[in-house]
DNA sequence: GCCATTAGATACGCACACGTTTCTTATTTG
DNA sequence: CAAATAAGAAACGTGTGCGTATCTAATGGC
């Protein structure tokens, strides 16, 4: 195969950074090592991205745009959420452990959290959930007095907590859980 | 001042571990940092843990050891449950969420996780949610085939959840929507 | 088809921090 | 007070990985 030259070798090298930081995480990750992967040598990233962290960061917002995940719609409550949540678990989860590992030191030192870049790279978009609560709130599957806000996003809530603290993709069941046992006795 | 030996030296260590820990975070966190901070040297470290890692786990069990949360006693599961969650957020939350920040270093490096260091440090130690619950029902305020695992450790899961994404106390209103609105109603 | 550009290989210098070794000196024990 | 024990200082070897420098060969623009 050929040699490769600007457009396709960069997104060749993000997405080999972004395999090596999912797999073996951000401290096990070199550039040699990213470099390798995406079949090419050191300087060739050097002259893209000033430094590690830099080139990390461009990997992950790369990532983000593109795996934005789109709402289900199944025709139930329960099988919009489940299919939701599973596409998220698989696509995202590894992301959201990773990004909170990353941005350890940069929460320190702003003083921000992650709740507070997650409302900020949310900003202005409707979120998936509202949709999926509001097609079900048709259907007369949900009691709307009962959805408060907390309730709403708690499905989302604990699949990201579960995600955060195994840093392992969740378990379809732990999924299955969350849903029949604990969110929809809530709602209806 | 003289020259200390034995379980004084150790506390002063462990303890020179967590501040460093908790200000500079487990990446720069060295094994010369810690003596220095100490008033030691290094190999006085090494005669005791055989690597940073296991130095690290020994500062953060210490400290979680020494702010233990005893379960509140009230005489109901609501009074119980906020009392305890309000214990827990006013000393052990700022310790949690900045935990798993300052760890990310230590989780890439050993493929561990924040449950499994969680497992090791609660080894053995019969939990304070298993005494609440078992009260609760004796007293007929649950329904114990309600009572899943993943239920009874709900109440504890958002409350660490609302703290590690928001980095800040957890405001008392937002205790008392978790037990109220999310908990009481599931388990009768 | 020629020339500027840039990919890709290799090797190097450098800093850093782990974990060890050696030795001196203070403290405890009996 | 003597002997055993452990603290503390200093220096070292080692591995690792960042970022750079140098060179060659492939590619695209003109």
């Amino acid at each position: 195969m050929g040699r490769r030259r600007g457009e396709a070798l960069e997104a060749a090298i993000l997405e080999a950074a972004w395999d090596e930081l999912s797999e073996r995480g951000y401290a096990n990750l070199t550039v040699d090592s990213v470099a390798r992967r995406a079949g090419t040598s050191k300087p060739v990233l050097y002259r893209r991205w000033p430094d590690k962290q830099r080139l990390v960061e461009a990997a992950v917002v790369r990532r983000n745009v593109i795996q934005l995940v789109a709402p289900a719609d199944t025709g139930s409550l329960r099988g919009d959420l489940i299919a939701t949540l599973t596409e998220m678990n698989e696509k995202r989860g590894p992301f959201l452990a990773q990004l909170s590992m990353l941005l350890a030191g940069y929460f320190a030192e702003t003083e921000s959290s992650f709740a507070e870049l997650r409302e900020a790279v949310l900003a202005g978009r409707r979120s998936g959930r509202d949709e999926i609560m509001g097609r079900a709130i048709e259907r007369g599957e949900i009691d709307p007095a009962k959805l408060t806000p907390r309730i709403a996003s708690l499905p989302f809530e604990l699949l990201r907590s579960e995600a955060m603290m195994t840093l392992r993709p969740v378990a379809p069941e732990v999924i299955e859980e969350i849903v029949d046992t604990i969110f929809l006795p809530l709602v209806r």
